[in-house]
RNA sequence: GGGCAAGUAGCCAAGUGGCCAACGGCAACAGACUGUAAAUCUGUCCUCUUCGGAGUUCGGUGGUUCGAAUCCAUCCUUGCCCA
């Protein structure tokens, strides 16, 4: 991507919606030099989720605009816990588990930026633990503390809120945007970092960090945030009745990640095609003209869904994806049973289950086999949703608690088509 | 260390001796309607169940009582005030 003829790093992340807040000062950063700019990443579990994804295209929109990207994975912050956003202490997590998490998330992150080193802005990678192991309590007090009122700290939002809360906040957390401060003035002094990006919720702890680069050495560094991702209906962002969604494809497989954004409602969709694919404003204008002709054609989630999946799994699991969607949605009303045999074994993603034949021969009621096969966790919830009409298998309602599961119900002699609701598939194997 | 207040289901929150598996709201799941939307309406929503019930809950423990989320004692946790 050509820097001089793509439009200005900032205004192409403000038209996609991508800029919350920005400090004074940023664009002429940006403009006077290649500038390195950092993001954090707590290592809470060994996978990024989708609420991830923001920072992470952030990183990739610098860097195709010409800057030095860096992901910091926050192996010291995260022993200590951000209070931002949290009500209530957190519980610590071990060293052990840290340590694995942070290794998780560094792996998924070098697949998104570019670390050709022959490059002037190749990506890096941090993890603000190689450094802060070898601070003692004493030194960080002397020569950080000592920089930062108390006030200035209270001050910000996130502390306030805790202060005022009902569960007040420890010494523990309340020292974390110290931290992160420090983390900034870490890499201002060596790596030349001048900028910091991150969610809206960041903003206090991040010009913690631009006001201890002032005080320490008289630096001038800059920040900027982006909106947090909300729903329309309120709901949030990334959770399903499955959990999160998960980048990572054992977790969250590439058909249920397709599926996730292929359901985004229309007024999340129109928002969401901006600010999570790569696609040119022009082209976006028109998928959000043909959506406004067309809602039900769902042009925006289809686009959407395809391009956050490709970006994510690559373009071969975003075909199975596509694949298997279109045999499960394509053609509701057709009966199961014209399902090929190899519809029936490609369908990646779909949750499998397996069980052997012998198990049919003499023949279940549908409340244990659904029980058993661990479709549902017990009868009573199998029963309750029998009953409610949200069983169907092979496509036909189960409406009788007595119905029975034998041989003569299998497709092609093997597999059994479940559906919890209407989106929920379970394919269901013998063997 | 002293004083005051609080701890109820995933979350918020009623309930002050039996009518309590516990009002209500949110979230979640399912159904109808639709476009695999949104909104709306309906059902479910501690666990298991042979659908008759059974078991375990209201910070922990012990007690009073025929009977406790509710009363008493004690401990723990949290917040506020004082030292």
């Amino acid at each position: 991507m050509q820097k001089d003829i793509s439009m200005h790093l900032l205004d192409e992340l403000s038209w996609r919606g991508m800029i919350h807040d920005i400090m004074p000062g940023t664009r002429e950063q940006l403009d006077r030099e290649m500038t390195t700019g950092y993001i954090g990443f707590d290592p809470t579990a060994d996978s990024l989720h989708i609420g991830s994804l923001v920072p992470i295209l952030l990183l990739v929109h610098f860097q195709r605009a010409g800057h030095k990207p860096i992901a910091l994975v926050g192996g010291a912050t995260g022993m200590v816990g951000d209070p931002s956003g949290k009500n209530e202490e957190r519980n610590l997590l071990t060293e052990e588990v840290l340590l694995r998490n942070a290794a998780g998330v560094k792996a998924q992150l070098e697949r998104f930026l570019n670390f050709d080193a022959s490059l002037a802005n190749a990506a890096e990678l941090v993890n603000n633990y190689d450094w802060f192991k070898t601070i003692s309590f004493i030194d960080f007090l002397r020569d950080t503390g000592k920089h930062i009122t108390v006030n200035y700290m209270m001050a910000k939002d996130s502390v306030k809120k805790r202060i005022e809360g009902e569960t007040g906040i420890s010494y523990t957390e309340f020292a974390y945007q110290l931290m992160q401060g420090y983390d900034f003035y870490w890499l201002y002094q060596h790596k030349q970092c001048k900028l910091q990006m991150g969610g809206s919720d960041q903003w206090g702890n991040m010009t913690t960090g631009t006001e201890l680069i002032r005080r320490k050495c008289g630096g001038e560094a800059f920040v900027f945030t982006n909106p947090l991702i909300t729903k329309t209906d309120g709901g949030k962002f990334g959770k399903t009745e499955a959990g999160n969604i998960w980048l990572d494809p054992t977790k969250t497989t590439p058909y249920q990640f397709y599926q996730f954004w292929l359901n985004a409602s229309d007024e999340d969709a129109k928002k969401w095609i901006s600010i999570f694919t790569f696609l040119p404003k022009s082209e976006i204008d028109d998928l959000l003209q043909l959506h406004q002709q067309e809602p039900s054609a769902r042009v925006l989630q289809k686009k959407l869904a395809e391009e956050v999946t490709r970006f994510i799994h690559g373009q071969e699991e975003l075909e199975k994806a596509i694949a298997t969607t279109e045999k499960l949605f394509f053609n509701q009303q057709a009966p199961a049973e014209s399902l090929s045999e190899q519809d029936l074994a490609s369908m990646e993603g779909v949750v499998h289950i397996r069980f052997t034949r012998a198990d049919l021969e003499q023949g279940t009621d549908v409340v244990s086999f659904l029980a058993q096969s661990g479709i549902l966790p017990s009868k009573g919830e199998a029963r309750k949703l029998i009953q409610g009409g949200g069983i169907s298998i092979n496509r036909k309602k189960v409406d009788s608690l007595d119905m029975t599961i034998d041989p003569s119900l299998l497709l092609h002699n093997k597999y059994l088509l479940v559906q919890k609701g209407k989106k929920n598939y379970y394919l269901a194997e013998v063997s």
